[in-house]
DNA sequence: ACCTGAACACCGTTCAAGT
DNA sequence: ACCTGAACACCGTTCAAGT
């Protein structure tokens, strides 16, 4: 439409000349969060793969701060619009746990930045999108405030719980291996604690290697609803 | 008893002598973390407060996260002893979590420390004490690790939006003062949203400067124990 | 065995100097 | 207006050298 001076190909570089994007960079930024870990996101390895020097970023990011919550909000955006489109607000909280779970899956790094900070705008976006279902399910309004808290902190918790097992086993190749591993790690150590002091946990380390986090994230949330809807 | 050799008491100075213990770096550090925050918190400022080297901490401390567990460690330690003595595990519950939140308000630093590594011993101290609590509250045995992990998260989510609270508003005077004026920040940023994509969070916006943290903290609980019951 | 403190290998962020 | 990249003010951790 707009390209009237069509001329020759080669030397309408214009794109190269162009000024960076906060865009660019949060791309940028979520290609090294996700292929080489949280660790890896240094505003000099950034500069390195935007070609353009460590100092040029801040006219367009504030902070690292500032980035990491524009990465995180991108991907939360897609969750919450996912699940506005659910039928029931049983559906729609379930699908938000589920998106949330996913994206988490992904990109484990997200369970850091929401549990670092807590009041950035993808927060916002999830307690909006646990009220509104909440609203829906018939909870009392003076109650509604809890009830969305309750949900946006389990929520909250599962994600750092995830996030730590990122951490404890960076990213890489086989993410179900890993994780299998890292199950099997954590029930031995918890096998080995003192019995009578440790009942619950040396019982609870027999189930552990092989069991459904999915499964039991959106059981807790089926718990939550079940609690909620009592109210 | 021990004092057989009294002499005379100057020269006598034993302690000063005595190595470095682990307890007393753990101790130093709680002090810091206590008084100036968590940034505060550096293997310089601990070396100068005992009056040593920095290398010298790692004589007894292995890493920054070994000494943070094992303050943490210390303090859910109190809590979970003080649960135990409840009667029923309704209270039981009810006991851990006013116990997470109190030690969380005059120590908001756990909260990062508890999310951040959620495998530390810690972390099994909690699960522990609930699981015991929610296997006598007649929860099913399959459904008790989800429970159990239920009340978990809700507790490390609580847990990290308080440390970003303390992390906004650092430390300091008047603590009340200073939350209240947080909250007012807030909801005058949330007031600010677009209206029409924002009504559940605009309309909490208006309750959140005068609604009790502790109170909200424990309406979730209890949405949970609801839920819990109905297993 | 324990301590010292300089040195190492990093960070996020700033800022004079360039275009 | 935007970029460059050296410089600043930190970190956690290590390690030769001391006692």
């Amino acid at each position: 439409m707009s390209s009237h001076a069509g001329m020759s190909l080669e030397t309408r570089t214009e794109r190269r000349t162009e000024p960076l994007t906060k865009a660019q960079i949060v791309e940028a930024a979520l290609g090294i969060l996700d292929q080489e870990g949280e660790n890896a996101l240094t505003f000099r390895a950034l500069a390195t793969r935007l070609a353009t020097g460590s100092g040029a970023l801040y006219h367009h990011v504030s902070s690292k701060d500032d980035l990491l919550a524009a990465a995180t909000d991108d991907l939360i955006a897609q969750v919450t619009r996912q699940a506005a489109t659910e039928a029931t607000p049983e559906d729609g909280l379930r699908a938000l746990a589920r998106g949330v779970f996913d994206v988490l899956e992904l990109h484990p790094w997200i369970g850091s930045v929401l549990s670092r900070n807590p009041w950035q705008y993808a927060v916002v976006r999830l307690i909006e999108s646990i009220g509104q279902n909440i609203q829906a399910l018939g909870v009392p309004g003076p109650a509604q405030f809890n009830a969305a808290t309750a949900v946006m902190s389990f929520i909250l918790g599962l994600a750092s719980q995830h996030a730590s097992r990122a951490r404890l086993f960076p990213c890489g190749a086989d993410q179900t291996m890993l994780r299998e591993a890292a199950l099997s790690t954590i029930a031995a150590r918890w096998m080995a604690l003192e019995p009578s002091e440790h009942p619950f946990v040396r019982q609870v380390a027999e189930i552990l290697p092989d069991h459904d986090d999915r499964e039991q994230f959106l059981g807790g949330i089926d718990i939550l609803v079940r609690g909620l809807k009592s109210l």
